[in-house]
DNA sequence: GCAAAAGTGTTCGTTCTACACCCATGC
DNA sequence: GCATGGGTGTAGAACGAACACTTTTGC
């Protein structure tokens, strides 16, 4: 899709990070640019902000031509906008982090993109820009406010196993959790509905499936709840 | 100071949150708009983004004409850009907070402003444009931030008692505080420096002095320690 | 001597940490 | 029957919450 540069405020774009979880790990989602400047590289999925579109729904657009996804959890990091951070003009980038169930299916390169790729956050190549600080930065924020809110369930299929959970904690955070701890510290909270159910095709005792109830959180942030990981 | 048209950045701008403690309130620095459009209204102080000045940079320069003052600790909040927030055309504002000691001196409204004044954040009048939804935004960012941070340092003069202190956690938060209590948790952080000086002229036992010691903060921070109230 | 705020300890309940073994399943 | 991860309890330490009286000073 292409937009008629009237249409375009051409000194404001929004930058995508977009977390996925693969087999424990933390992953994020890269473009190679096939436009000028940096063609060729790798840089984060972002484009500029349309005159008639609020920042947020810029960086929803984004994320929807690149995964097909539009119910996503999304938000606004950090604007980033030293004189010289975009070559020959003045840009200034809104950062937005979105937690998606990780996928294969549905990516699609986009207009200014020759390749889409999800790069383990341990593992990545350089980047265009500044795009490399702008992630350190939201890796910061994501992982300051994964410990106080509980957004990490937006990274897990809606049945989940109590290990797949940790797991989710420990590849965010870095760390190491101890796993008697972890579950007695996440059942207290009843935040979690545990299902009838249990893993199928695991070479082993299959796990019980759990979901996260959002009303459940939300009736209890009412009432001065918090959560605190 | 006036500004050339080329030299600026029409669609983007920065809005300060300037906040002091005057007598266990927490006030907001708020001008009185002497240009179109809301004439005469009370709105943040802020302005368009200059091409030459990174975004932090437009924010200080701000600050430093409202209030004289160039070494504030200052943040970035959050960025504002829903397409009607400002009449006529489209303007994004990047929010930034900062703390300062208290003062009724140096003030000066600046071009754009009429008057200028302190105002309790209990007391707050109509605000122009979206200017209450940035206020009451950066509020919670400020609360949560200053139980995480000991930023709240910088509200207070470089000398004092504890129960200042207590009284600006109270007045940032809303809350009222064990003095035992806080006191311990906070002396056993190590991070007051007991000064060999007291109050004066004061109509009762006078209190202590502390200064909090940065370098401390942060070689602890270093090795581990976070700052929670 | 009185008003006003400074300063100080203990008890009890809760939470955090560390730690090891049996269970269920698929192959 | 063995490999793999699932699932569980307890003891000791640290921390947080509640609570009241004496001290110092200026007037």
């Amino acid at each position: 899709m292409d937009y008629r540069p009237e249409d375009i405020l051409p000194s404001i774009s929004t930058d995508n990070i977009i977390f996925g979880l693969d087999n424990r790990k933390l992953k994020v989602l890269l473009i190679r640019r096939n436009i000028e400047p940096f063609l060729g590289n790798w840089a984060l999925p972002g484009g500029f902000v349309l005159y008639n579109e609020d920042l947020d729904m810029s960086a929803r657009r984004t994320l929807q031509n690149m995964t097909g996804m539009s119910n996503v959890y999304m938000e606004q990091v950090y604007t980033f906008g030293a004189v010289n951070r975009f070559p020959d003009r003045r840009v200034v980038t809104v950062a937005y982090y979105a937690l998606i169930n990780y996928t294969l299916d549905n990516l699609k390169a986009g207009p200014d993109a020759s390749d889409i790729n999800w790069f383990d956050i341990l593992e990545l190549p350089d980047l265009v820009f500044d795009h490399q600080h702008i992630l350190e930065t939201t890796l910061e924020f994501l992982r300051a406010k994964v410990r106080t809110e509980p957004i990490g369930f937006e990274l897990l299929p809606q049945k989940f196993t109590l290990t797949e959970l940790q797991g989710l904690y420990e590849a965010v955070l870095g760390t190491v959790f101890d796993t008697r701890n972890f579950r007695k510290k996440i059942l207290k909270m009843n935040l979690l509905m545990p299902l009838d159910e249990t893993q199928v095709g695991v070479a082993h005792r299959a796990a019980r499936l759990y979901s996260f109830n959002k009303e459940t959180y939300h009736k209890l942030k009412d009432k001065g709840f918090t959560f605190e990981l």
